[in-house]
DNA sequence: CGATGTGAAATGCTTCACAGCA
DNA sequence: TGCTGTGAAGCATTTCACATCG
Protein backbone atom coordinates (compact mmCIF):
# COMPACT_ATOMS: atom_id res chain seq x y z
CA UNK A 1 0.00 0.00 0.00
CA UNK A 2 3.12 2.40 -0.67
CA UNK A 3 3.14 2.89 -4.03
CA UNK A 4 -0.83 2.62 -5.59
CA UNK A 5 0.58 3.76 -8.80
CA UNK A 6 2.91 1.28 -9.42
CA UNK A 7 1.86 -2.65 -9.11
CA UNK A 8 4.32 -5.05 -9.58
CA UNK A 9 4.29 -5.27 -13.33
CA UNK A 10 8.36 -4.62 -14.12
CA UNK A 11 9.51 -7.69 -11.72
CA UNK A 12 6.71 -10.06 -12.94
CA UNK A 13 7.46 -9.47 -16.78
CA UNK A 14 6.47 -12.64 -18.55
CA UNK A 15 9.65 -12.66 -21.03
CA UNK A 16 13.18 -13.21 -19.71
CA UNK A 17 15.36 -10.25 -19.12
CA UNK A 18 17.64 -10.82 -21.28
CA UNK A 19 16.48 -12.17 -24.67
CA UNK A 20 16.67 -15.81 -25.99
CA UNK A 21 15.91 -14.76 -29.72
CA UNK A 22 12.26 -13.91 -29.80
CA UNK A 23 12.83 -15.33 -33.09
CA UNK A 24 11.20 -11.66 -34.41
CA UNK A 25 7.52 -11.83 -34.25
CA UNK A 26 6.01 -13.16 -37.44
CA UNK A 27 2.53 -12.15 -38.95
CA UNK A 28 0.92 -13.93 -35.54
CA UNK A 29 2.35 -12.30 -32.53
CA UNK A 30 2.80 -8.42 -34.46
CA UNK A 31 5.91 -6.12 -33.37
CA UNK A 32 5.90 -4.14 -30.73
CA UNK A 33 5.10 -0.54 -31.58
CA UNK A 34 6.42 1.82 -29.51
CA UNK A 35 3.73 4.76 -27.84
CA UNK A 36 5.82 7.40 -29.52
CA UNK A 37 5.74 5.77 -33.15
CA UNK A 38 2.20 5.04 -32.25
CA UNK A 39 1.38 8.92 -31.92
CA UNK A 40 3.56 10.22 -35.24
CA UNK A 41 1.22 7.26 -37.06
CA UNK A 42 -1.72 9.84 -37.24
CA UNK A 43 0.63 12.63 -38.49
CA UNK A 44 2.00 10.80 -41.31
CA UNK A 45 -1.44 9.87 -41.82
CA UNK A 46 -2.23 13.65 -42.24
CA UNK A 47 0.90 14.38 -44.50
CA UNK A 48 0.25 11.46 -46.41
CA UNK A 49 -3.68 12.91 -47.25
CA UNK A 50 -1.95 16.33 -48.62
CA UNK A 51 0.57 14.67 -50.76
CA UNK A 52 -2.26 12.32 -52.08
CA UNK A 53 -4.34 15.25 -53.25
CA UNK A 54 -1.73 17.35 -54.48
CA UNK A 55 -0.88 14.86 -56.77
CA UNK A 56 2.14 12.91 -55.19
CA UNK A 57 1.40 9.15 -55.51
CA UNK A 58 4.96 7.65 -54.07
CA UNK A 59 6.38 9.35 -51.20
CA UNK A 60 10.21 9.02 -49.66
CA UNK A 61 10.98 8.65 -46.11
CA UNK A 62 13.12 12.03 -47.02
CA UNK A 63 9.54 13.92 -47.63
CA UNK A 64 7.84 11.85 -44.85
CA UNK A 65 10.06 13.15 -42.77
CA UNK A 66 10.85 16.80 -43.88
CA UNK A 67 6.89 17.96 -43.57
CA UNK A 68 6.41 16.28 -40.45
CA UNK A 69 9.96 18.01 -39.44
CA UNK A 70 11.81 14.88 -38.10
CA UNK A 71 14.23 12.76 -38.77
CA UNK A 72 14.19 10.47 -42.47
CA UNK A 73 15.70 7.58 -40.31
CA UNK A 74 12.50 7.67 -37.56
CA UNK A 75 10.10 7.65 -40.32
CA UNK A 76 12.28 4.76 -42.06
CA UNK A 77 12.36 2.88 -38.67
CA UNK A 78 8.10 3.76 -37.96
CA UNK A 79 7.73 2.88 -41.05
CA UNK A 80 9.29 -0.77 -41.15
CA UNK A 81 7.63 -1.41 -37.89
CA UNK A 82 4.82 -2.03 -39.72
CA UNK A 83 6.21 -4.05 -42.63
CA UNK A 84 8.19 -3.70 -45.34
CA UNK A 85 6.15 -1.42 -47.20
CA UNK A 86 8.60 0.55 -49.09
CA UNK A 87 10.34 0.09 -52.39
CA UNK A 88 14.11 0.73 -52.35
CA UNK A 89 15.07 2.96 -54.76
CA UNK A 90 11.58 4.61 -54.55
CA UNK A 91 9.75 5.36 -51.67
CA UNK A 92 6.52 4.63 -50.27
CA UNK A 93 3.09 4.42 -52.22
CA UNK A 94 1.01 6.82 -50.35
CA UNK A 95 -2.44 5.39 -51.04
CA UNK A 96 -1.12 1.70 -49.80
CA UNK A 97 1.16 3.30 -46.68
CA UNK A 98 -2.22 5.31 -45.42
CA UNK A 99 -4.45 2.15 -45.69
CA UNK A 100 -1.88 -0.20 -43.80
CA UNK A 101 -1.37 2.62 -40.91
CA UNK A 102 -5.01 2.99 -40.49
CA UNK A 103 -5.02 -1.09 -40.35
CA UNK A 104 -2.30 -1.00 -37.72
CA UNK A 105 -4.41 1.82 -35.40
CA UNK A 106 -7.06 -0.12 -35.95
CA UNK A 107 -9.00 2.47 -38.01
CA UNK A 108 -10.23 -0.29 -40.31
CA UNK A 109 -13.36 -1.05 -37.88
CA UNK A 110 -15.11 1.76 -36.82
CA UNK A 111 -15.93 2.99 -33.24
CA UNK A 112 -19.17 4.22 -32.34
CA UNK A 113 -18.12 7.42 -30.35
CA UNK A 114 -20.53 9.18 -28.26
CA UNK A 115 -20.09 12.79 -27.12
CA UNK A 116 -20.96 14.57 -24.05
CA UNK A 117 -21.54 18.41 -23.22
CA UNK A 118 -22.67 20.11 -26.01
CA UNK A 119 -21.13 23.44 -25.72
CA UNK A 120 -18.86 24.93 -28.13
CA UNK A 121 -15.93 22.14 -27.57
CA UNK A 122 -18.31 19.75 -28.27
CA UNK A 123 -20.18 20.83 -31.12
CA UNK A 124 -16.23 21.56 -32.91
CA UNK A 125 -15.42 17.88 -32.16
CA UNK A 126 -18.65 16.64 -33.53
CA UNK A 127 -18.21 18.49 -36.87
CA UNK A 128 -14.55 17.85 -36.86
CA UNK A 129 -12.65 16.07 -39.41
CA UNK A 130 -11.11 13.82 -37.33
CA UNK A 131 -14.34 12.77 -35.77
CA UNK A 132 -16.04 11.87 -38.82
CA UNK A 133 -13.42 10.54 -41.23
CA UNK A 134 -12.06 6.44 -41.12
CA UNK A 135 -12.53 4.90 -38.25
CA UNK A 136 -15.17 6.50 -35.66
CA UNK A 137 -19.02 7.58 -36.48
CA UNK A 138 -20.22 10.09 -33.95
CA UNK A 139 -23.83 7.80 -32.87
CA UNK A 140 -25.21 9.84 -29.61
CA UNK A 141 -24.98 13.84 -28.73
CA UNK A 142 -25.60 14.46 -25.09
CA UNK A 143 -26.48 17.38 -22.57
CA UNK A 144 -28.30 18.22 -19.76
CA UNK A 145 -29.48 22.10 -21.02
CA UNK A 146 -33.04 22.21 -22.07
CA UNK A 147 -32.09 24.79 -24.72
CA UNK A 148 -29.34 22.23 -26.49
CA UNK A 149 -31.15 18.86 -26.30
CA UNK A 150 -33.27 18.45 -29.12
CA UNK A 151 -31.25 20.53 -31.31
CA UNK A 152 -30.16 18.77 -34.69
CA UNK A 153 -26.20 18.48 -34.81
CA UNK A 154 -25.26 17.50 -38.65
CA UNK A 155 -27.73 14.36 -38.75
CA UNK A 156 -27.99 14.03 -35.41
CA UNK A 157 -30.09 15.27 -32.59
CA UNK A 158 -28.87 15.84 -29.10
CA UNK A 159 -30.15 13.84 -26.43
CA UNK A 160 -30.91 14.43 -22.28
CA UNK A 161 -28.28 12.61 -20.80
CA UNK A 162 -30.75 10.58 -18.60
CA UNK A 163 -31.75 9.27 -22.10
CA UNK A 164 -28.00 7.14 -21.91
CA UNK A 165 -29.19 4.08 -21.19
CA UNK A 166 -31.96 4.49 -23.86
CA UNK A 167 -28.96 5.03 -26.27
CA UNK A 168 -26.89 2.38 -25.02
CA UNK A 169 -29.58 -0.39 -25.80
CA UNK A 170 -30.40 1.14 -29.21
CA UNK A 171 -27.08 0.98 -30.04
CA UNK A 172 -23.29 -0.29 -29.20
CA UNK A 173 -20.66 2.69 -27.46
CA UNK A 174 -17.27 2.30 -27.52
CA UNK A 175 -15.85 5.41 -27.18
CA UNK A 176 -17.03 8.54 -24.56
CA UNK A 177 -15.88 11.92 -25.10
CA UNK A 178 -15.97 14.39 -22.30
CA UNK A 179 -16.46 17.95 -23.28
CA UNK A 180 -18.64 19.12 -20.50
CA UNK A 181 -18.00 21.89 -17.64
CA UNK A 182 -14.98 20.51 -15.07
CA UNK A 183 -17.81 20.14 -12.84
CA UNK A 184 -20.07 18.02 -14.50
CA UNK A 185 -16.70 15.68 -15.61
CA UNK A 186 -16.80 13.36 -12.98
CA UNK A 187 -20.31 12.34 -13.03
CA UNK A 188 -20.63 12.05 -16.72
CA UNK A 189 -17.76 9.64 -16.41
CA UNK A 190 -19.12 7.80 -14.36
CA UNK A 191 -22.93 7.75 -16.39
CA UNK A 192 -20.59 6.69 -19.29
CA UNK A 193 -19.00 3.70 -18.22
CA UNK A 194 -22.24 2.70 -16.60
CA UNK A 195 -23.48 3.03 -19.72
CA UNK A 196 -20.51 0.63 -20.98
CA UNK A 197 -18.09 2.44 -22.82
CA UNK A 198 -14.92 0.84 -22.99
CA UNK A 199 -12.71 4.25 -23.26
CA UNK A 200 -12.73 7.79 -22.27
CA UNK A 201 -11.33 10.53 -23.59
CA UNK A 202 -11.70 13.85 -21.35
CA UNK A 203 -11.23 17.37 -22.53
CA UNK A 204 -12.61 19.26 -19.59
CA UNK A 205 -9.54 20.54 -17.40
CA UNK A 206 -10.13 18.35 -13.98
CA UNK A 207 -8.87 14.89 -12.97
CA UNK A 208 -11.02 12.31 -13.26
CA UNK A 209 -11.29 8.86 -11.49
CA UNK A 210 -12.40 6.06 -13.48
CA UNK A 211 -11.85 2.06 -12.74
CA UNK A 212 -8.62 0.41 -14.05
CA UNK A 213 -10.09 -1.37 -16.98
CA UNK A 214 -11.08 1.82 -18.71
CA UNK A 215 -9.02 3.06 -21.07
CA UNK A 216 -9.09 7.36 -20.14
CA UNK A 217 -7.14 9.63 -22.03
CA UNK A 218 -7.24 13.35 -21.36
CA UNK A 219 -6.36 16.00 -23.79
CA UNK A 220 -5.59 19.62 -22.62
CA UNK A 221 -6.01 22.31 -25.03
CA UNK A 222 -3.70 24.54 -23.57
CA UNK A 223 -1.25 22.21 -22.52
CA UNK A 224 0.54 23.56 -25.40
CA UNK A 225 0.10 27.40 -25.39
CA UNK A 226 1.87 26.33 -21.27
CA UNK A 227 4.81 24.53 -23.21
CA UNK A 228 5.08 27.87 -25.82
CA UNK A 229 5.09 30.19 -22.83
CA UNK A 230 8.31 28.01 -21.40
CA UNK A 231 10.19 28.24 -24.75
CA UNK A 232 9.45 31.51 -25.54
CA UNK A 233 10.17 32.74 -21.96
CA UNK A 234 13.83 31.56 -22.49
CA UNK A 235 14.04 32.55 -25.86
CA UNK A 236 16.88 29.74 -25.82
CA UNK A 237 15.22 27.19 -27.19
CA UNK A 238 16.75 23.98 -26.37
CA UNK A 239 19.44 23.59 -29.74
CA UNK A 240 18.11 19.97 -30.03
CA UNK A 241 14.32 20.56 -29.79
CA UNK A 242 14.28 23.55 -32.21
CA UNK A 243 12.96 21.82 -35.06
CA UNK A 244 11.56 18.74 -33.17
CA UNK A 245 8.16 17.55 -33.17
CA UNK A 246 6.54 16.36 -30.28
CA UNK A 247 3.16 14.82 -30.20
CA UNK A 248 1.24 15.30 -27.56
CA UNK A 249 -2.03 15.73 -25.24
CA UNK A 250 -2.27 14.73 -21.69
CA UNK A 251 -3.82 11.20 -21.54
CA UNK A 252 -3.95 8.58 -18.64
CA UNK A 253 -4.06 5.10 -19.50
CA UNK A 254 -5.85 2.42 -17.61
CA UNK A 255 -5.35 -1.17 -18.22
CA UNK B 1 20.85 19.41 -49.36
CA UNK B 2 20.22 15.92 -48.63
CA UNK B 3 18.72 16.54 -45.12
CA UNK B 4 16.68 19.92 -44.77
CA UNK B 5 15.29 18.83 -41.60
CA UNK B 6 19.11 17.99 -39.29
CA UNK B 7 21.15 20.67 -39.28
CA UNK B 8 24.41 20.28 -37.31
CA UNK B 9 23.58 20.12 -34.34
CA UNK B 10 24.68 16.85 -32.19
CA UNK B 11 27.93 17.02 -33.07
CA UNK B 12 29.00 20.78 -32.35
CA UNK B 13 27.90 20.33 -28.52
CA UNK B 14 29.03 23.11 -26.25
CA UNK B 15 30.03 20.86 -23.29
CA UNK B 16 32.00 17.85 -22.73
CA UNK B 17 30.77 14.45 -23.49
CA UNK B 18 31.63 12.93 -20.09
CA UNK B 19 31.24 15.92 -17.40
CA UNK B 20 33.89 17.11 -15.97
CA UNK B 21 31.25 18.69 -12.93
CA UNK B 22 28.87 20.86 -14.18
CA UNK B 23 29.11 21.79 -10.52
CA UNK B 24 25.55 22.31 -10.27
CA UNK B 25 23.87 25.30 -12.01
CA UNK B 26 23.19 27.97 -9.24
CA UNK B 27 20.74 30.58 -9.87
CA UNK B 28 22.11 32.09 -12.99
CA UNK B 29 22.72 29.89 -15.55
CA UNK B 30 19.67 27.63 -15.07
CA UNK B 31 19.56 23.69 -14.95
CA UNK B 32 17.66 22.12 -18.32
CA UNK B 33 14.49 21.05 -17.78
CA UNK B 34 14.01 17.87 -20.62
CA UNK B 35 10.41 18.61 -22.38
CA UNK B 36 9.28 15.29 -20.92
CA UNK B 37 9.21 17.46 -17.71
CA UNK B 38 8.22 20.68 -18.99
CA UNK B 39 4.81 18.88 -20.58
CA UNK B 40 4.53 17.40 -17.07
CA UNK B 41 4.26 20.87 -15.54
CA UNK B 42 0.94 22.12 -16.75
CA UNK B 43 -0.69 18.68 -15.14
CA UNK B 44 0.95 19.10 -11.78
CA UNK B 45 -0.76 22.65 -11.85
CA UNK B 46 -3.76 20.94 -12.49
CA UNK B 47 -3.91 18.52 -9.66
CA UNK B 48 -2.61 21.02 -7.27
CA UNK B 49 -4.86 23.53 -8.08
CA UNK B 50 -7.96 20.40 -7.43
CA UNK B 51 -5.68 19.83 -4.19
CA UNK B 52 -5.62 23.19 -3.04
CA UNK B 53 -9.86 23.93 -3.99
CA UNK B 54 -10.58 20.75 -1.51
CA UNK B 55 -8.13 22.01 0.95
CA UNK B 56 -4.93 20.09 1.21
CA UNK B 57 -2.18 22.87 1.73
CA UNK B 58 0.19 19.84 1.32
CA UNK B 59 1.07 17.28 -0.79
CA UNK B 60 3.62 14.73 -1.08
CA UNK B 61 5.12 13.33 -4.51
CA UNK B 62 2.83 9.73 -3.94
CA UNK B 63 0.03 11.55 -3.65
CA UNK B 64 0.56 13.98 -7.09
CA UNK B 65 1.77 10.72 -8.37
CA UNK B 66 -1.19 8.95 -8.20
CA UNK B 67 -3.30 11.67 -9.45
CA UNK B 68 -1.49 12.09 -12.72
CA UNK B 69 -0.67 8.38 -12.87
CA UNK B 70 2.88 8.57 -13.15
CA UNK B 71 5.63 6.96 -11.16
CA UNK B 72 6.55 8.89 -7.93
CA UNK B 73 10.03 9.30 -8.24
CA UNK B 74 9.61 11.20 -11.74
CA UNK B 75 7.26 13.71 -9.97
CA UNK B 76 10.03 14.16 -7.40
CA UNK B 77 13.20 14.44 -10.63
CA UNK B 78 10.76 16.76 -12.07
CA UNK B 79 10.23 19.14 -9.34
CA UNK B 80 13.61 19.05 -8.38
CA UNK B 81 14.70 20.18 -11.52
CA UNK B 82 13.05 23.24 -10.56
CA UNK B 83 14.64 23.45 -6.90
CA UNK B 84 14.64 21.81 -4.02
CA UNK B 85 10.87 22.72 -2.95
CA UNK B 86 9.97 20.36 -0.57
CA UNK B 87 10.36 19.84 3.23
CA UNK B 88 11.62 16.13 3.75
CA UNK B 89 9.19 14.46 5.98
CA UNK B 90 5.78 16.00 4.89
CA UNK B 91 5.77 16.90 0.99
CA UNK B 92 5.43 19.83 -1.02
CA UNK B 93 3.70 23.18 -0.09
CA UNK B 94 0.65 23.16 -2.99
CA UNK B 95 0.27 26.67 -2.86
CA UNK B 96 3.93 27.55 -3.40
CA UNK B 97 4.81 25.09 -5.46
CA UNK B 98 2.15 26.16 -8.21
CA UNK B 99 3.63 29.60 -8.15
CA UNK B 100 7.47 28.05 -8.69
CA UNK B 101 5.41 26.19 -11.35
CA UNK B 102 4.04 29.11 -13.27
CA UNK B 103 7.77 30.88 -12.50
CA UNK B 104 9.38 28.21 -14.69
CA UNK B 105 6.87 27.81 -17.63
CA UNK B 106 6.96 32.00 -18.03
CA UNK B 107 3.44 32.15 -17.00
CA UNK B 108 4.64 34.77 -14.31
CA UNK B 109 4.45 37.08 -17.27
CA UNK B 110 1.22 37.81 -19.25
CA UNK B 111 1.31 36.55 -22.99
CA UNK B 112 -1.16 38.33 -25.53
CA UNK B 113 -3.22 35.80 -27.61
CA UNK B 114 -4.67 36.59 -31.07
CA UNK B 115 -6.97 34.09 -31.97
CA UNK B 116 -8.09 33.26 -35.68
CA UNK B 117 -11.21 31.56 -36.71
CA UNK B 118 -14.21 32.05 -34.42
CA UNK B 119 -15.87 29.24 -35.61
CA UNK B 120 -17.04 26.86 -32.51
CA UNK B 121 -13.62 26.21 -31.62
CA UNK B 122 -12.12 29.44 -31.59
CA UNK B 123 -15.34 30.16 -29.51
CA UNK B 124 -14.33 27.36 -27.31
CA UNK B 125 -10.88 28.22 -26.61
CA UNK B 126 -11.62 31.91 -26.17
CA UNK B 127 -13.94 30.89 -23.15
CA UNK B 128 -11.03 28.32 -21.95
CA UNK B 129 -9.87 28.11 -18.73
CA UNK B 130 -6.45 27.51 -20.18
CA UNK B 131 -7.00 30.41 -22.35
CA UNK B 132 -7.59 33.03 -19.61
CA UNK B 133 -6.18 32.18 -16.56
CA UNK B 134 -3.04 32.63 -15.86
CA UNK B 135 -0.56 33.35 -18.31
CA UNK B 136 -2.66 34.33 -21.49
CA UNK B 137 -4.83 37.00 -22.46
CA UNK B 138 -6.60 36.80 -25.43
CA UNK B 139 -6.52 40.54 -26.62
CA UNK B 140 -8.39 39.55 -30.27
CA UNK B 141 -10.84 37.63 -32.07
CA UNK B 142 -10.60 37.48 -36.01
CA UNK B 143 -12.92 36.29 -38.52
CA UNK B 144 -13.55 36.64 -41.84
CA UNK B 145 -17.34 35.89 -41.72
CA UNK B 146 -19.56 38.96 -42.26
CA UNK B 147 -22.23 36.87 -39.68
CA UNK B 148 -19.38 36.97 -36.88
CA UNK B 149 -17.33 39.82 -36.90
CA UNK B 150 -18.14 42.73 -34.76
CA UNK B 151 -20.42 39.39 -32.34
CA UNK B 152 -19.10 39.98 -28.95
CA UNK B 153 -17.56 37.18 -26.82
CA UNK B 154 -16.52 37.90 -23.35
CA UNK B 155 -15.49 41.57 -23.66
CA UNK B 156 -14.26 40.99 -26.93
CA UNK B 157 -15.35 42.29 -30.00
CA UNK B 158 -14.49 39.66 -33.25
CA UNK B 159 -13.08 41.76 -35.77
CA UNK B 160 -12.10 41.13 -39.62
CA UNK B 161 -9.09 39.54 -40.13
CA UNK B 162 -8.15 42.30 -42.94
CA UNK B 163 -7.84 44.86 -39.37
CA UNK B 164 -4.77 42.48 -38.70
CA UNK B 165 -2.02 45.43 -38.95
CA UNK B 166 -4.15 48.12 -36.73
CA UNK B 167 -5.12 45.66 -34.24
CA UNK B 168 -1.21 44.74 -34.11
CA UNK B 169 -0.63 48.67 -33.85
CA UNK B 170 -2.74 48.68 -30.83
CA UNK B 171 -1.34 46.05 -28.56
CA UNK B 172 1.61 43.40 -29.22
CA UNK B 173 0.75 40.05 -29.85
CA UNK B 174 3.21 37.48 -29.02
CA UNK B 175 0.79 34.19 -29.41
CA UNK B 176 -1.54 33.51 -32.44
CA UNK B 177 -3.82 30.86 -32.63
CA UNK B 178 -4.81 29.24 -35.81
CA UNK B 179 -8.66 27.65 -35.42
CA UNK B 180 -10.28 28.05 -38.83
CA UNK B 181 -10.54 25.69 -40.85
CA UNK B 182 -7.88 23.57 -43.05
CA UNK B 183 -7.93 25.56 -46.03
CA UNK B 184 -7.23 28.91 -44.11
CA UNK B 185 -5.11 27.92 -42.37
CA UNK B 186 -1.58 28.79 -43.50
CA UNK B 187 -2.97 32.06 -45.21
CA UNK B 188 -3.90 32.96 -41.83
CA UNK B 189 -0.80 31.68 -40.42
CA UNK B 190 1.29 33.97 -42.75
CA UNK B 191 -1.07 37.08 -42.06
CA UNK B 192 -0.18 36.91 -38.54
CA UNK B 193 3.42 35.82 -38.53
CA UNK B 194 3.61 39.10 -40.92
CA UNK B 195 1.91 41.13 -37.88
CA UNK B 196 4.27 40.05 -35.53
CA UNK B 197 3.47 36.66 -34.19
CA UNK B 198 6.92 35.19 -32.44
CA UNK B 199 4.75 31.81 -32.22
CA UNK B 200 1.66 29.98 -33.70
CA UNK B 201 -0.82 27.71 -32.54
CA UNK B 202 -2.13 25.51 -35.11
CA UNK B 203 -5.62 23.57 -34.81
CA UNK B 204 -6.29 23.26 -38.06
CA UNK B 205 -5.71 19.60 -39.75
CA UNK B 206 -3.15 20.62 -41.93
CA UNK B 207 1.11 20.98 -42.01
CA UNK B 208 1.93 24.56 -41.52
CA UNK B 209 5.38 26.06 -43.31
CA UNK B 210 6.42 28.78 -41.06
CA UNK B 211 9.68 30.49 -40.99
CA UNK B 212 11.98 28.69 -38.82
CA UNK B 213 12.44 31.68 -36.40
CA UNK B 214 8.70 31.23 -35.35
CA UNK B 215 7.89 28.73 -32.81
CA UNK B 216 5.47 26.50 -34.24
CA UNK B 217 3.01 23.96 -31.99
CA UNK B 218 0.39 22.13 -33.71
CA UNK B 219 -2.87 20.34 -31.41
CA UNK B 220 -4.93 17.69 -33.47
CA UNK B 221 -7.95 17.30 -31.57
CA UNK B 222 -8.50 13.72 -32.96
CA UNK B 223 -4.63 12.36 -32.27
CA UNK B 224 -5.60 10.63 -28.69
CA UNK B 225 -8.85 9.42 -30.16
CA UNK B 226 -6.44 7.71 -32.45
CA UNK B 227 -4.22 6.17 -30.21
CA UNK B 228 -7.67 4.87 -28.20
CA UNK B 229 -8.07 3.11 -31.27
CA UNK B 230 -4.86 1.82 -31.57
CA UNK B 231 -5.06 0.14 -27.97
CA UNK B 232 -8.67 -0.21 -27.78
CA UNK B 233 -8.07 -2.33 -31.44
CA UNK B 234 -5.29 -4.64 -29.44
CA UNK B 235 -7.03 -5.32 -26.04
CA UNK B 236 -3.67 -6.43 -24.78
CA UNK B 237 -2.43 -2.97 -23.79
CA UNK B 238 0.99 -2.52 -23.19
CA UNK B 239 1.96 -3.74 -19.72
CA UNK B 240 4.08 -1.36 -19.14
CA UNK B 241 1.78 1.68 -20.47
CA UNK B 242 -1.00 0.24 -18.62
CA UNK B 243 -1.11 3.28 -16.15
CA UNK B 244 1.15 5.16 -18.23
CA UNK B 245 0.15 8.81 -18.48
CA UNK B 246 1.77 10.13 -21.75
CA UNK B 247 1.45 13.96 -22.76
CA UNK B 248 0.62 14.96 -25.83
CA UNK B 249 -0.47 16.93 -29.07
CA UNK B 250 1.73 17.27 -31.80
CA UNK B 251 4.22 20.16 -32.02
CA UNK B 252 6.03 21.43 -34.42
CA UNK B 253 8.50 23.82 -32.93
CA UNK B 254 10.52 26.11 -35.17
CA UNK B 255 13.69 27.50 -33.59
C1' DC C 1 9.98 8.33 11.15
C1' DG C 2 8.53 9.83 6.73
C1' DA C 3 9.26 11.96 2.52
C1' DT C 4 12.58 14.48 -0.31
C1' DG C 5 16.48 14.70 -3.50
C1' DT C 6 19.64 12.22 -6.35
C1' DG C 7 23.56 9.11 -8.12
C1' DA C 8 23.46 5.16 -10.80
C1' DA C 9 21.15 1.43 -13.33
C1' DA C 10 17.71 0.24 -16.53
C1' DT C 11 14.94 1.13 -20.18
C1' DG C 12 13.30 3.25 -24.27
C1' DC C 13 13.87 6.13 -28.23
C1' DT C 14 16.51 8.33 -31.80
C1' DT C 15 20.09 8.65 -35.00
C1' DC C 16 23.88 6.89 -37.59
C1' DA C 17 25.67 4.43 -41.13
C1' DC C 18 25.55 1.13 -44.39
C1' DA C 19 24.22 -3.38 -46.55
C1' DG C 20 20.95 -4.74 -49.83
C1' DC C 21 17.34 -4.57 -53.10
C1' DA C 22 14.53 -2.51 -57.08
C1' DT D 1 21.83 4.70 -58.65
C1' DG D 2 18.52 5.82 -55.07
C1' DC D 3 16.12 4.82 -51.22
C1' DT D 4 14.57 1.36 -47.92
C1' DG D 5 15.32 -1.51 -43.85
C1' DT D 6 18.01 -2.28 -39.83
C1' DG D 7 21.99 -3.52 -36.54
C1' DA D 8 24.49 -0.89 -33.48
C1' DA D 9 25.76 3.42 -31.21
C1' DG D 10 24.29 7.37 -28.89
C1' DC D 11 21.03 10.00 -26.01
C1' DA D 12 17.19 10.88 -23.18
C1' DT D 13 14.07 9.57 -19.81
C1' DT D 14 12.54 6.67 -16.28
C1' DT D 15 13.06 4.01 -12.30
C1' DC D 16 15.52 2.20 -8.43
C1' DA D 17 17.36 2.56 -4.12
C1' DC D 18 19.03 4.89 -0.50
C1' DA D 19 21.48 8.65 1.94
C1' DT D 20 19.74 12.70 3.97
C1' DC D 21 17.22 15.88 6.46
C1' DG D 22 13.05 18.15 8.84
Amino acid sequence: MTDPVDPPSKAANPGPPTSVDPGRPESSGERRIPEATVVRLPVYQRILEELLRSGNATVSSEQLAASARINAAKVRKDLSLLGSFGTRGSGYDAAFLIEQIDRELGLDQVWPVVIAGIGNLGRALANSQGFTTRGFTVVALLDVDPAVVGERIGDITVRHIDELEAVAAETSLSIGVIATPASAAQSVGDLLVGAGVRSLLNFAPTVLAVPPEILLRYVDLSIELQVMSFYQARLGVPSEEQRMPSIRSIGLTGA
